[in-house]
RNA sequence: GCGGAAGUAGCUCAGUUGGUAGAGCAUCAGCCUUCCAAGCUGAGGGUCGCGAGUUCGAACCUCGUCUUCCGCUCCA
């Protein structure tokens, strides 16, 4: 099976099982929006506690907030959102096809440059082997044109942009004469902002003053009560605040299933340093970080960083943790060295003083921050996708299996009576009835026990316990293990330990 | 956004030259009682993605639209 085909099932399985349901379906569904069913619930839960208690509880300088979705807008205008967000768009008149206006002329740059490229091709058919690209490059009257022409064009374009300045950008389009690929025609609209935030309006009356935005990150969530959370939990540099929040992008593409969404869920991490010390955090919280998936058990083979070369204007350095999705290498979490980019920005734009006094050195300054960044959806995405198994058994068989981690799986155990009668029934409800405190568990009498075990292997289960006539007799059950469908017999007694030994955290976070 | 393909029951799919829908699995009820799915009996479930048009008549033809997938593009 290829990867496309087995990705394909996966998104089938996702939906069959109640993990993942497209959003709005009985209406034909809304693009590149998604809801979670009843076990992807369980499952993105556990992610998230995984996560909030590695960051928050086993790191005494780290505390937790949930900041809400609105903002005012002026976090926008100082986070730079309000401008790096935007895209210039232009539409043809006669195509009524819409492109973006900057890479139009990026587009005519690249086409000069080619005809450049078929200059030297020609000169070196007409000199053989005596033709010097080099002087060429800088004598032949055609090439020095269009370099000429490319240059003047770049220029224009980045000024133009740089300033936010729409009207010069359709008159350098027009100046360049840009038809459109569609129609030929160069009737163009003016360049007009598409902006991925999305907005609305808050109180009743409508007029431009009270838009504000739905958040297109958590992190100026946090940045905002930096001095809120550092005085009231009296925290010291440095420290970490972290969140696990919505945010929302109105992406002009958005695809392969939940990797791409408008309506996302991020786990981030601010951690808060001395000036000068920030990239020393940074090659720390690389390496945690890396680790955390690590102890995922997925396979250190799926991991690798990426770092950027082109660096966002806030940032000093910048680290991708990538992962073998079945699409290929994609990020799945950012983490970026900040500098003091954000809290200055807030500090100018509110007027407030946003700092902290160092006792130890008895400076005042704003600190720099460290930012690790995780999809929480594509770490689901990563986990599901990675635990997703058509396999083939001995007896030539085929099951379908989710090896999720025990610790993650929405369903921990199965609890399964032999057969619908002689009172086991009501021995498998009492034993289920005990430890459903602990542990998400399903009851199951209907069909035969192996079709039931493939039931549970489907959604992940990693344990079921059968209840049979000896059961009546000496109280013990047998387990059977997802994995290596191995069973063994058990006191019934035992078994809320045996399970709680091999999904408690505590074993996971040994590795870390 | 562009190009290509697709959309019929929860899932996988049939459905002839246009004559108002079928199968297997799944689900539910009952029977059977068996440690690795697909035993027996019965039942429920679809205005064929949606909306127009052509036609006496549309799942099928035409147009529009929505959604999904693939490639490009874009985004980080």
């Amino acid at each position: 099976m290829t990867q496309e085909d087995l990705f394909k099932s996966l998104i089938a399985h996702a939906k069959e099982y109640g993990f993942i349901f497209q959003s709005s379906e009985v209406y034909d569904g809304l693009s590149a929006v998604y809801d979670y069913g009843q076990l992807g619930v369980e499952l993105k839960n556990n992610i998230k506690k995984y996560w909030w208690d590695a960051m928050v509880r086993l790191n005494e300088n780290i505390v937790g907030i949930d900041s809400a979705i609105f903002m005012h807008p002026k976090i926008w205008e100082a986070s730079g959102h309000t401008t790096a967000f935007n895209d210039p768009l232009i539409d043809n008149k006669d195509s009524k096809k819409r492109y973006r206006a900057d890479v139009l002329l990026e587009d005519y740059i690249t086409k000069i440059e080619e005809k450049i490229e078929k200059e030297i091709v020609k000169g070196r058919k007409k000199f053989g082997h005596k033709f010097d690209e080099a002087q060429f490059r800088e004598t032949n009257p055609n090439v020095l044109r269009s370099k000429k022409k490319a240059a003047e064009v770049t220029s224009r374009m980045n000024e133009a942009l740089g300033s936010n300045d729409l009207t010069a950008v359709r008159q350098l389009i027009i100046d360049c004469d840009i038809a459109c690929p569609v129609s030929g025609s160069r009737n163009w609209t003016e360049v007009r902002q598409f902006n991925l935030m999305f907005s609305t309006k808050m109180g009743s009356v409508s007029d431009d003053t009270n838009l504000i935005y739905l958040r297109p990150e958590t992190a100026q969530g946090i940045f905002v009560n930096f001095l809120n959370v550092q005085k009231t939990a009296r925290m010291k540099i440095p420290f970490g605040i972290a969140q696990i929040g919505k945010a929302f992008r109105n992406e002009i593409v958005a695809r392969q299933f939940i990797f791409r969404m408008r309506e996302f869920e991020q786990m981030e991490m601010q951690f808060f340093v001395r000036p000068g010390e920030e990239l020393k955090w940074f090659e720390h919280w690389k390496e945690v970080r890396l680790k955390w998936h690590n102890a995922i058990g997925l396979g250190e083979d799926k991991y690798r960083f990426h770092d950027h070369e082109k660096l966002a204007h806030y940032a000093n350095a910048a680290t991708d943790i990538e992962f073998d999705f079945p699409f290929g290498f994609k990020e799945l979490e950012g983490i970026h060295s900040r500098t003091d980019f954000d809290l200055a920005q807030h500090q100018k734009f509110s007027g407030k003083k946003i700092q902290y006094f160092d006792p130890e050195t008895n400076e005042s300054y704003v600190p720099y921050v460290v930012e690790t960044s995780i999809g929480l959806d594509r770490t689901f995405l990563a986990i599901y996708a990675s635990s997703y198994c058509q396999e083939k058994l001995e007896s030539g068989e085929e099951r379908v299996v989710l090896r999720l981690p025990a610790f993650l799986a929405p369903v921990k155990l199965a609890v399964l009576p032999l057969v619908k009668k002689d009172g086991l029934p009501e021995i498998a409800k009492k034993i289920m009835d005990n430890i459903k405190i602990d542990f998400n568990c399903q009851y199951d009498e209907k069909d035969s026990i192996g079709k039931r075990y493939r039931r549970q292997d489907a959604i992940g289960t990693p344990f079921c316990i059968t209840i049979d006539h000896q059961t009546i007799e000496d109280n013990s059950v047998t387990i059977r293990y997802r994995d290596t469908m191995e069973q063994e017999r058990v006191s019934a007694s035992e078994v809320r330990d045996i399970i709680e030994k091999k999904v408690s955290l505590r074993t996971v976070f040994a590795k870390l």
